[in-house]
DNA sequence: CATCCTTTGAAGTAA
DNA sequence: TTACTTCAAAGGATG
């Protein structure tokens, strides 16, 4: 597996998320990373804060809130991953536990109480119970082992529900756990659950390494409990927490608990959204509470069956919970804007887990579900009324989105872009030029200010492709301007030559919006990654910065 | 209560 | 082939 920290690569992956949001000061990023980072949330929330006030003005409280307690997850970052890879050091010596690096990961899906893709009134389409297992794919110490660091601690722990089941906040990548295509096999029943692989000596479970594991495990809810769990704990995503506690768990809270002692903000809401049905074929002891309903024929007709996620979905879902801890925005628009940044902002290798995973998840989405098609479940949501009127000029578009001029973030001060300092990621950041020219930026009129954000990202939405992807999301190519603004979204969408090269049409090649500095079109993955890719890439990896994306671009001139 | 908002990406439809 | 739309998650905001 591709070491990606070779000694230091804690320090990397840390960084990375650290300098997400980097705006201004990128000089010195190196040498406040941490501050910087804070400081782009303050100014994020800030902003977003500012927004509430506008509308009422009462957010004082919340300013004061935030202010005096300046990210200490963030300060703790550093210890906490050490403290997580003592903590995995010792557990691999032989130590009790064997907690995965990846609080998030190792966990088993069972089967029978989750179809993430079912869902629908009645099926519950986030209830899962997860096992401890390891993360099949991501078995990459490096960056991404360390990405969650700050696991948060089990705020609290049952020992009386052997499986909690969690509605919204699933780990995200525990769906391709579940339906692995690889080891996936319709018709295999779920009775053998052997993930568990017994370590000879202690008879304690041992987290199989990937190679030996099937991402795939069903058990069957009643086993769960039986098995042992090394950790039993899960990270909660958003304060919920999935755990199995063994009866006799000998759960070292201490170890998972913040190091600094603050709690972790997630863990401060309790309150756990249930699915109120979950799932049609549950445990026993699950199905008590839910009563058949009528609902049930129409699932049993036609159950919903979602799409299964995205790269980015797959991202938002693990990631938002930290943004959500970090700043105090609530508001997922907000948030996503923010998650959205952060993504241009992985490193390849690090997109390149997800796009992995996404397909993993695809690849098991037709196999779970061959006769499935994304056209099932067009018109089921409302449709947006977003859509443009086909009739409105590309000023409307400031019309459509409304209501709410939200700016959602800030802009980071824009672009400047840090110069891109080291321009390695994936999108590397746009040239300040770029940013500039971007012509998007429609003499901002007070409507259309209502997006200024939307600018930022969208432009380039639409053109590219991700390289890892390689395909065509839409259209890159018109370079300009399109006139409408094609996409949904709204903002018009920015045609900016790329710049560098950009031209490489010709392998699909992706198209970055934004400048691509280096080299990065040469690797710039004609096919989809793969770990590849990933060694390959090694060498750029850089820290990300930030992204340019954005905002805002003011309007050039 | 339903929909919007917002993000990216995949997949669908229409031309 | 291109251009555009819809949906996936999420949860506060809005009508």
């Amino acid at each position: 597996m591709p070491q990606l920290n070779g000694g230091g690569g804690d320090d990397l992956g840390a960084n990375d998320e650290m300098i997400s949001f980097k705006d201004e000061g990128e000089q010195e990023e190196k040498i406040s990373e941490n501050v910087s980072a804070e400081r782009d949330l303050d100014d994020l929330k800030s902003s977003l804060v500012n927004e509430s006030e506008n509308n009422s003005s009462s957010s004082d409280s919340e300013q004061a809130e935030r202010r005096p307690q300046p990210r200490p997850d963030l300060d703790s970052y550093e210890k906490t991953r050490d403290y997580f890879s003592e903590a995995l050091r010792r557990q691999q010596d032989g130590g009790f536990f064997k907690s995965p690096h990846y609080p998030g990961y190792p966990f088993l899906m069972i089967p029978d109480l989750t179809n993430p893709y079912l869902s629908n009134g009645a099926l519950s389409p986030s209830a899962r119970t997860y096992l401890q297992m390891k993360w099949p794919l991501l078995d990459v110490p490096g960056a991404a082992g360390l990405k969650d660091p700050r696991s948060p601690t089990p705020g609290h722990l049952s020992n009386k529900v052997p499986v909690v089941q969690h509605a919204h906040h699933v780990h995200p990548l525990t769906p391709l756990i579940t339906y692995s295509n690889e080891h996936f096999s319709p018709g295999t029943p779920p009775s053998h659950l052997s993930p568990e692989i017994l370590d000879p000596k202690t008879g304690i479970p041992r987290t199989p390494h990937p190679s030996e594991l099937s991402p795939y495990y069903p058990l069957s809810p009643g086993a769960v409990g039986q098995i042992p769990h090394p950790l039993g704990w899960l990270v909660p995503q958003q304060g919920q927490h999935m755990y199995s506690i063994p009866p006799g768990g000998f759960l070292d809270l201490s170890a998972f608990c913040h190091p600094t002692g603050i709690p972790h903000p997630a863990i401060v809401s309790p309150a756990i959204k249930q699915e109120p049905n979950s799932h049609d074929h549950m445990s026993p002891s699950m199905h008590s509470r839910k009563s058949p309903g009528p609902a049930k024929k129409e699932e049993d007709k036609k159950p919903h069956i979602k799409k299964p996620l995205n790269a980015f979905m797959l991202y938002m879902k693990e990631m938002r919970a930290k943004v959500v801890a970090e700043c105090t925005l609530k508001e997922s628009a907000a948030i996503n804007q923010i998650l959205g940044r952060r993504w241009h902002s992985l490193s390849r290798e690090e997109q390149a887990k997800y796009y992995e995973l996404a397909r993993k998840e695809r690849q098991l989405h037709s196999q779970l579900y061959p006769g499935w098609s994304a056209r099932d479940n067009y018109g089921k949501r409302k449709k947006r009324k977003r859509d443009n009127k086909p009739d409105s000029t590309p000023e409307d578009f400031s019309i459509r989105n409304k209501n709410q001029c939200v700016q959602y973030l800030p802009s980071e001060k824009m672009c400047d872009s840090p110069a891109s300092s080291h321009g390695s990621m994936l999108d590397s950041p746009a040239t300040p030029s770029a940013a500039l020219a971007s012509p998007a930026a429609p003499a901002a009129t007070h409507s259309e200010q209502a997006q200024p954000l939307s600018l930022t990202t969208k432009p380039e939405g639409r053109l590219h492709h991700h390289f890892l992807t390689g395909k065509p999301s839409g259209s890159a190519s018109s370079s300009s301007s399109s006139s409408s603004s094609s996409s949904s979204s709204s903002h018009p969408s920015i045609s900016i030559p790329i710049g560098t090269s950009g031209s490489h049409s010709s392998h699909s090649a992706p198209i970055f919006s934004r400048p691509i500095p280096f080299s990065s079109l040469h690797h710039s993955m004609l096919s989809p990654p793969s770990p590849f890719h990933q060694a390959a890439l090694h060498s750029h990896h850089a820290l990300f910065q930030s992204q340019p994306l954005s905002l805002v671009t003011k309007s050039s001139d």
